[in-house]
DNA sequence: TTGATGGATGTAATCGATTGCAAATCTAGC
DNA sequence: GCTAGATTTGCAATCGATTACATCCATCAA
């Protein structure tokens, strides 16, 4: 492939005036400007990115770690960085984490060789490498940003919505339709984002005098750890009358496990989910759920990160997005 | 941050054995090696990339092209491409297109500027850059290989199922339990995945007789779509007894709307899908579908793209992987 | 006519690594 | 002690852009 050189040569200047005009091209004279066009046309010139970036010492990339891409709620929440980062003229180095410390810690070192120029992760981890720079940016923002959990402690900005807040919704929605017995299945309590939902859910049942109502079980976030979940607890003497699930894909292993033991959703047994991921309406019954604005997530990181790498931003912010509680066909009152 | 420079002066050697510790350890003296060992450690020296893709005219990244990563079907197949380069050594750089050709083709233009060293494209467009590739490097393959879809005339190394072959099988399926008029929701009929699927449950139509008894509709995917055209299908005065659509999304449409107009699936309408995505299993009825290897595609693809990268392949090797018809709950014998 | 002004362009340093080749040093065999 | 050969290391060119600074030239006011 060509170079900026031959370029040069064929338009007759220099290597500066091409330079100037690919960047800057109204500093250049009319006709130079059409000369070098042109041969950039002819020889179907592009400028060499690591020559650039060498130069300039900017990747215009960013790196995104994901638990897992092939989650519909990650996999929005990308799509949603994907397309600001494009706007801002970014590209996106994606790493699938696949929940392993590892691999985010292998991911993270990408930004010392600087292959990108900041990092949003949106598992729950801190990768070192990333802490290092955290504190060496300190009291200024490193480009680091955080999606959907958030720890104040980290000292980096983060996008998330109220946790807390919302998981409280849903537990006062079951309270409201009447139930008492109310199971939570959680995810992995070494989260922020699963404590906070169950503080959320645990102050609402204290609220309500049900403490000792709250039965909590733990799960990973998959369908199939969602039934498990569901096997024990309807195999209890005193079985819950209303599960709330910390994602959609539990919710959907909860009411196929009901349905498998005969019971009925809402009739028997009312589920909650969180999320609304795309299918959650189309579950049979649709599920009620905490929509959570993914794309807007997406977005806001990216926002966040641009912000330091443009200089802007001075302390750790953290953004809280709005949730919905969005009520379908899964909860009924009780003995409904 | 620190450059190979200082590491060098710090532990007392030249650039090139600094270079030399980090990429071949075993051609330095031990001695020398630990020196400059402990200075890289001390000062958290990292290569800079950009220098060194400068220098080696490569990046070490692989580009990635897809139609929209919050379908699940897709975000699988990624996972199996991240999964796979970075086994290799290869960084991914994602580009969401969103069906969108202005997208592909600016996201093409990175591997003119060397931004990245080949090119995965999973949606059925060849980018017009690309395609310069690819003449430019004919006989041999330039580094461009696709997914999922295959058009023998586009010259480029592809990863896909036997399109024909399975929607063959998804209506053999449908004929031996005695359904006759069946319909089928299509995918744009742009992409040869789609064209394929059609003339393979065409064939097996006219295979039964029953050419004329095969509705076909069009839909995009969504499971909007699925919806719309299971409206338009159940209106008919002689509906259907079965469908089959191109993709599990629409399935869901279907059962949906099916369900709103209080038919019975499989009861009263028997529906096949096509993918095999996560949720297939656990709609309500479990859907027959279609098995894709998404994993086993996408680590294909990258497969491809290394041996092309590596130098080693030759003509446009075409790879056909295994697909299943996967028998649940959504289909049954007609009348039953 | 002269000198100031400003626009257009060129010169050359620079970014930070890698690597072919040369030089220095060491090893071992005679 | 000397030399061939191997081992280790350094020198310096190179990858391909960007950009501060210098230079050139046309224009215009005094």
């Amino acid at each position: 492939m060509s170079n900026i050189y031959e370029v040069a040569k064929r338009a007759g200047v220099s290597t500066a005036t091409v330079s100037r005009v690919l960047s800057r091209p109204n500093i250049v004279a009319p006709g130079t400007r059409r000369r070098v066009l042109q041969a950039v046309e002819r020889l179907g010139y592009a400028p060499n990115s690591a020559a650039k970036n060498l130069r300039t010492l900017r990747s215009g990339k960013l790196l995104v770690t994901v638990p897992d891409i092939s989650n519909p709620f990650f996999s929005l929440i990308l799509q949603g960085i994907e397309e600001a980062a494009h706007r801002a003229g970014y590209a996106v180095l994606l790493g699938d984490t696949q929940h392993n410390e590892k691999r985010e810690e292998r991911y993270a070192l990408m930004l010392n060789r600087k292959e990108a120029d900041g990092l949003i992760f949106l598992g729950h981890r801190l990768p070192k490498e990333a802490a290092t720079l955290v504190r060496a940016a300190a009291p200024r923002c490193a480009p680091v940003v955080n999606g959907c959990e958030f720890s104040p402690r980290l000292g980096v900005p983060s996008v998330h919505i109220d946790n807390a807040r919302a998981a409280y919704e849903a537990l006062d929605h079951l309270f409201g339709l009447g139930h008492r017995r109310i199971a939570a299945i959680t995810g992995p309590l070494v989260s922020p984002l699963s404590r906070d939902r169950l503080r959320g859910a645990t102050a609402r049942a204290k609220a309500a005098g049900a403490t000792h109502d709250l039965i909590v079980r733990h799960g990973d976030f998959s369908i199939e750890s969602g039934g498990a979940a569901a096997e024990q607890l309807l195999s209890l003497k005193n079985p819950p009358t209303a599960v709330f699930c910390f994602n959609d894909e539990m919710a959907m292993g909860v009411i196929e496990t009901a349905r498998s033991r005969g019971l009925r959703v809402p009739r028997d047994l009312s589920v909650v989910g969180f999320d609304d991921i795309r299918f959650a309406r189309y579950m049979d019954p649709p599920l009620t759920t905490i929509a959570q604005p993914m794309r807007e997530i997406g977005e806001g990181t990216v926002r966040l990160l641009l912000e330091i790498l443009r200089g802007n931003a001075i302390a750790p912010v953290s953004v809280t997005l709005p949730h919905t509680l969005v009520i379908r066909a899964s909860t009924s009152p009780v003995n409904g």
